[in-house]
DNA sequence: TATTATCCCGGTACTATTATCGGGTCATGG
DNA sequence: CCATGACCCGATAATAGTACCGGGATAATA
């Protein structure tokens, strides 16, 4: 075997973690954030809506630093299914 | 142009973000390391020894996770040329 | 010597990401 | 109606990451 495919899991995380930047983004444009966080708007696109699952790092990161994430919560939060303000259990 | 090639930047940054990670493993072996953080040993050895610039968030995440390290540290320290330890001015 | 453990390397395979292009939808406003 | 802005989508192109394989180097130990 060769590069696995991804599995369900990291599809679900990355599609909250789509979520979790769109949101974090909140009234920017794309086009704004992707330029100031130098990629592509297309790639910030695929990323919020979660066709990308597993994004580079330092893409994330730069990201996170142009919406003002921390990496570490970014991380902690898409690890748990719910969202802490919408907690069910 | 599609996907464009890795800047010299990134590579350079992928080096250090590799020696960041292998001094943070310290006494730990790579088998034991990458295990635990869910990669494979030839991920962690290709990061760890720089030949993989840009690698994917959650990789980093999880290595990050084992050895303890904060991701927004490693962010941080992997876009100043200097380490904190060895700070030149 | 032989064995074990750890790490390194090149080659190979195959998927994933990044990025551009062209087009589409919807809402707002002139 | 037309234009603009913001977002979405599919197709396409090319590089990069993840992973397995076989082999090799070194050091420590028996």
């Amino acid at each position: 075997m060769v590069r696995l495919p991804l599995t369900p899991e990291e599809v679900e995380r990355g599609q909250r973690l789509g979520s979790l930047l769109r949101l974090a983004r909140g009234e920017r444009s794309m086009l704004e954030t992707a330029l100031h966080a130098r990629v592509s708007p297309e790639t910030l696109r695929k990323i919020e809506t979660g066709r990308v699952a597993t994004p580079a790092f330092p893409t994330i990161a730069a990201i996170a630093d142009v919406l003002g994430l921390s990496l570490d919560a970014v991380w902690a939060e898409i690890n748990e299914p719910s969202v802490p303000e919408h907690r069910v259990a």
